[in-house]
RNA sequence: GGACGCGUAGCUCAGUGGGAGAGCGCUCGCUUCACACGCGAGAGGUCGGUGGUUCGAGUCCACCCGCGCCCACCA
């Protein structure tokens, strides 16, 4: 025997520790997974990875998605025609917000702070930062075994990037898309920053509703309800529905603040709800988007009382400028109070806005900012998913994605925060003007004078808005661009669907005429295994590493895949022990085909090709199973099943191959001994070569879940040098799907658990007392399998001895068992009996469907004759018992 | 207020209008010469409820109950 089977003979388990450093190593060398950018997108695969942040580390999100996309690249890979010009392109995300508020946190503990060390100094320092953490993630994805190009890392804030941001916020304002406006924002004093529509998250919240009594000049009174007391320093109209009767008088009088004294028009404005509260508002435009809208059609003064700090401003007058928003509304309650002003309180639910980023409540208020408009941008995106050109999988996402895309409102795109890409927007010292260049220019263009950079910065995402092609060398025309975009897939989870997702159609749409990808594919959310929401704060999350460190990448791989499906899920841990269990059983099939077959044919085993051979109907029907689930598991990641493609392989490796086909022809693998014939060695040899192609099949088809056994595996089975990830993807065989095969198997196998069954129940050791006989068509069909796999003494019809204890009936005729000493007749009896009570339920129950008026006349004349038969079939296994 | 989705074995979940399934857990038995990350056997389900369509419903329809999630400008 080889040295190489020797010593794989040792292994009796699968060591992914030792195993997946090494092939991590040699997939790195092989250079596969950096294509060559040559030919059309059409006829290469290409995949672009979700950036993580550039400071995150893997977590189970990641870990499903890297899965998910490892499974699709490789298949993908193994199937396309060499040089297999398949790219996952690689690359992170500077993430604003996130990373920013990373580095305050450090700086904080280092007792200094962003506004002390100044914009150049701090933005100096996230580098380093960056320098320091950003390679952590790109080499968990190693871990994982997600065959990235790794040789072609990108960077949002990479030069090169940058430069495409530039070119897109150019062109777009050229076209006047994008544009500077003081607009109603989502304040998020947290990160002291403006923050976009999607970054906020409603939370039900008890508050107390105050009902306040505004005099009305020239006598009379208004009652407004508000949550926030504190923002009626800044009201600038009181409002009341125009068709209401019942103040039809009020408007055009005004009303008197209170503690204030401002005058206050009292106007009519459909907005009003009449049968709610006292169908009379109060309008805060500078504090509320309603409000503002409100402001906006009637002219109204704008008051900001509320600033970025979270403090009231001196708008608010002496008495409350400087207090926190809470610390106000206390205040002015008292003051109201005072005033004799309140007339009710109560409690109150509703839905109050934080800031998903920072978690703080959000002040709306009013704000110049940059806004990308979404006019022209959105109609094109939303065309592209109606007519198929992006397919979103699964489907009901589509309307999501629909729905959304058709109330799309103009975009808040300038952050102020130092950490991301400056807006390329130069403004004049002297005069004002507005320079927006691709290149920081010398002077105003209008006169001249001395321009200054914008101070903000973009929104992380519209950065990556460009993403899929940004990362190829867009603006440029390059061979990269042209060989792998569009891309073929997105896969992600849905709650980036309008984030980032709607925006890349958009943007892809618009700068390269092509749709960014022809599939997205929204993959499920992993929750903690209570079903809470998996997060570090809540002490819920599970770390994926920890995971591979204790059952191995594949088995991690094969746990997500599995777990996941069109819904969310909770974390499975049985489900990567079944991955676990099911890396370890293939490798050991493996280990004892091989040692089985050096063991039984010796020098000859060198030289054995893995080939479908079939000698036997065992043969015949593995190969028959392989062919087919060759086919399905090809479909069901094409149509992205993942789960049922994890769970599929499972199956047929645990259920078929290693359960009942190894098990069946060990037999005819015996250890060299004594001498071969001529005509067995060659029987030996055809089974060998079956054997060894089955295998290497299945190992093959299984790479694209689990890679790292089967890579291993992969070395003894092809013997070649080439790496199973570089190699193709098994074909199911036509010719080798054999129907018949797989009847006589099915049956054999019924045949077999049924006596295992009587054994079991009557207590007997294994070949010990207990024999079967088989009537000759059942012996016949399944040639002598039975006796091999039951460890009985078998004969065909008359020929066995012993008294009959049992009759069984089996699909292929009639097992009798055979007593021999030492049998628990009782037990027999027993079973028997039981046995009897469940066929006559059955009988009954089947009778009564067959008699049931209108059956027959109704039902397909199949399904009658096949419940006839049934019954048939139910009747003499009961007359055999 | 709208949209989408989910209630099937103790747990997590598959399930195509015609004989209720898997993994894990549980019980019993196996140091059977690949694997105890293993092998064999078994227990355990009025498929959330009520109606309807159908010869036939876990599956289709309606309503109800419970739960999740997304969108949304009623103070």
């Amino acid at each position: 025997m080889s040295e190489r089977i020797e010593e794989l003979e040792q292994r009796t388990r699968f060591e992914p520790t030792e195993v997946e450093p090494r092939i991590v190593e040699q997939w790195l060398q092989s250079g596969l997974f950096h294509p060559e950018p040559d030919g059309e997108a059409s006829e290469n695969y290409s995949i672009a990875i979700p950036p993580p942040n550039v400071t995150g580390s893997l977590h189970m999100g990641h870990a499903l998605n890297g899965s998910i996309q490892d499974a699709l690249i490789r298949y993908h890979r193994m199937n396309s025609p060499p040089p297999r010009r398949t790219k996952w392109i690689l690359g992170t995300d500077h993430a604003g917000i996130a990373t920013q508020a990373q580095v305050e946190k450090a700086l904080r503990t280092e007792g200094t702070s962003r506004q002390e060390i100044g914009r150049e100094a701090f933005v100096e320092r996230v580098w380093e930062w960056r320098e320091h953490y950003g390679h952590t993630i790109v080499e968990q994805f190693k871990r994982l075994g997600a065959s990235c190009d790794y040789s072609e890392e990108r960077f949002t804030l990479d030069d090169s990037y940058a430069r495409a941001v530039v070119e897109v916020f150019v062109r777009l304002h050229e076209k006047g898309w994008i544009y500077r406006d003081r607009y109603i924002v989502n304040w998020d004093p947290g990160s002291r920053s403006a923050i976009s529509d999607l970054e906020v998250e409603e939370r039900r919240e008890t508050d107390t509703l105050y009902s306040i009594r505004y005099d009305v000049e020239g006598g009379g009174s208004v009652t407004i309800a508000t949550v926030r007391p504190e923002t009626m320093l800044g009201d600038t109209a009181v409002a009341v529905h125009p068709q209401d009767e019942r103040y039809r008088d009020l408007v055009g009088r005004t009303a008197i603040l209170p503690l204030v004294g401002r005058h206050l028009p009292i106007i009519a404005d459909e907005y009003v709800k009449m049968d709610f509260g006292t169908g009379q508002l109060k309008i805060t435009p500078a504090h509320d988007p309603n409000d503002f809208e409100i402001g906006a059609r009637h002219d109204l003064d704008q008051v900001s009382v509320i600033g970025e700090d979270g403090r009231m401003t001196a708008e608010a007058g002496e008495r409350f400028a400087g207090l926190t928003v809470m610390e106000a509304r206390e205040a002015v309650v008292a003051a109201l109070e005072e005033e004799g002003r309140v007339v009710a309180r109560e409690e109150y639910e509703h839905e109050v806005p934080y800031s998903h980023r920072s978690g703080q409540r959000i002040e709306p208020l009013i704000s110049l900012q940059w806004f990308m408009s979404m006019d022209e941008l959105a109609p094109p995106a939303i065309e592209a998913v109606r007519d198929g050109r992006v397919k979103i999988v699964p489907d009901n996402h589509r309307r999501v994605y629909l729905d959304w895309m058709e109330n799309i409102r103009p975009w808040c795109i300038s952050r102020q925060l130092w950490w991301g890409h400056r807006l390329p927007v130069y403004y004049c010292d002297t005069c004002g003007h507005v320079n927006v260049a691709r290149t920081p220019p010398e002077g105003c263009a209008e006169c001249g004078g001395h321009v200054s950079q914008e101070e903000d910065v973009l929104d992380t995402w519209f950065s990556s808005a460009l993403w899929p092609f940004a990362t190829l060398g867009w603006p440029d025309d390059t061979p990269e661009l042209k060989a792998f975009y569009p891309t073929n897939v997105l896969s992600t989870a849905r709650d980036i669907l309008f984030l980032w997702v709607a925006r890349m159609i958009m943007m892809g749409l618009e700068l390269t005429g092509e749709v960014p990808f022809s599939d997205v594919y929204i993959h499920s959310v992993i929750q903690a295994p209570d079903g809470r929401r998996m997060s570090k704060s809540l002490g819920t999350g599970i770390d994926p590493l920890d995971e591979i460190a204790k059952h191995g990448a594949d088995a991690v791989r094969f746990g997500l895949l599995a777990m996941s499906s069109s819904q969310d899920v909770r974390y499975s841990a049985e489900k990567v022990q079944q991955g676990q269990a099911l890396a370890n059983k293939l490798f050991n099939a493996a280990r004892f085909a091989l040692t089985r077959i050096h063991a039984s044919l010796g020098e000859r085993a060198e030289s054995i090709e893995p080939a479908a051979m079939p000698r036997t109907v065992e043969d015949r029907w593995i190969l028959s199973r392989l062919s087919q689930i060759l086919a399905d598991t090809g479909a069901r990641i094409e149509s992205y099943d993942f789960s049922h493609a994890a769970l599929g392989l499972y199956d047929f490796v645990y259920g078929e191959l290693c359960d009942w086909y190894i098990e069946l022809v060990k037999h005819r693998l015996p250890d060299l001994s004594g001498g071969l014939e001529g005509a067995e060695e060659e029987e030996r040899v055809a089974l060998a070569a079956t054997l060894l192609y089955v295998l290497r099949e299945t190992v093959a088809m299984a790479h694209p879940v689990i890679p790292f056994v089967t890579e291993e595996l992969w070395r003894y089975l092809d013997g070649g040098d080439e790496l199973l990830a570089g190699a193709p993807y098994p074909r199911a065989q036509e010719d080798l799907i054999d129907l018949e095969g797989e009847v006589v198997l099915e049956r054999t196998i019924e045949a077999v658990t049924v006596i295992r069954g009587w054994r079991d129940s009557v207590g007997a050791r294994a070949g010990l007392f207990i024999s079967a006989r088989l009537n000759a068509d059942c012996y016949a069909a399944t040639s002598g399998l039975l006796a091999r796999m039951a460890r009985l003494d078998l004969s065909d019809d008359g020929q066995a001895d012993g008294a009959v204890v049992a009759s069984i009936p089996v699909p292929c005729g009639t097992v009798e068992i055979l007593s021999g000493e030492g049998l628990d007749l009782g037990a027999a009896e027993r079973r028997r009996t039981a046995a009897r009570e469940k066929l006559q339920a059955e009988i009954e129950r089947v009778q009564a469907k067959l008699e049931k008026p209108g059956f027959v006349e109704r039902a397909p004349a199949t399904v009658v004759e096949g419940e006839r038969e049934r019954l048939r079939q139910l009747g003499a296994e009961l007359e055999a018992l």
